[in-house]
DNA sequence: GGAAAGATGCCCT
DNA sequence: GGGCATCTTTCCC
């Protein structure tokens, strides 16, 4: 399958599905790892993919602003609680779908919200999805990526091995700066919400909140 | 059974 | 940068 990028129609480069053990690290390292990785999704309405640019970790029991704080286990979080590779979808405010990948061991609930990327190819699909948003906002944002995709919240639970739609391929870009800053959304996590748990792509334009205070760089 | 909050997005100024 | 739609999940009666 050709990778026609926006930004780089020059790559180029073979397809190789991520190993296992990718996300078998703890979730700083994953989430990390993840960007520039290549996520595509395919339905019967056709397949689209986007190159990770943003994303942010969720750190388990001890983090306030993870689902699974506190050892917290409901119908919900029970995905996080599987090994890493499966992914925890859930509706935020009643309308938009996060779109996570649990990390670590059986037992570990930490995993990766996938905020942001940029389109390489299903374009077209991803902006009928999207009512014609602009470029820019077309896949910039968890629930906006969740939507361009196609994401389906009857995929919590499920692993991303062998899974019949969603598939992460590593093309062999590596990112050459990845910023870090605070995480989005949670100020009701008091201390927790000041770790720089926020990772992007430096100088992408596909990430959210770009005047937001940047912590640091890797 | 009911209430409150929420890992957002979009439109407005 | 501020307001608000929108409805599921969770938790506490």
């Amino acid at each position: 399958m050709p990778i026609q990028s926006i930004l780089d129609p020059l790559a180029e480069l073979p397809l190789r599905c991520v190993p296992r053990e990718l996300f078998l690290h703890n979730v700083w390292q994953v989430s990390q790892d993840l960007l520039g990785k290549i996520l595509a999704v395919q339905t019967p309405e056709g397949s689209a993919a986007v190159r990770i640019t943003e994303v942010e970790a969720y750190g388990g029991i001890t983090d306030r602003a993870c689902h699974a704080y506190g050892g917290k286990r409901t119908a919900r979080t029970a995905p996080m609680y599987q090994s890493g590779g499966t992914l925890y979808i859930y509706l935020c405010y009643g309308l938009h779908v996060m779109l996570n990948i649990v990390t670590g061991e059986i037992g570990d609930p930490c995993a990766v919200l996938i905020r942001a990327g940029e389109p390489l190819w299903g374009l077209d699909l991803m902006q009928k999805r999207r009512k014609n948003a602009p470029l820019h906002r077309l896949t910039v944002g968890p629930g906006s990526l969740s939507q361009a995709l196609g994401i389906s919240l009857e995929w919590t639970g499920q692993s991303i091995f062998g899974h019949l739609h969603l598939t992460v391929y590593d093309d062999g870009y590596h990112p050459p700066q990845i910023e870090q800053g605070k995480r989005i959304g949670v100020d009701y996590a008091g201390p927790d919400a000041e770790h720089p748990w926020r990772y992007w792509i430096a100088a992408s334009p596909f990430v959210s909140h770009i005047s937001r205070k940047k912590l640091t760089f890797v």
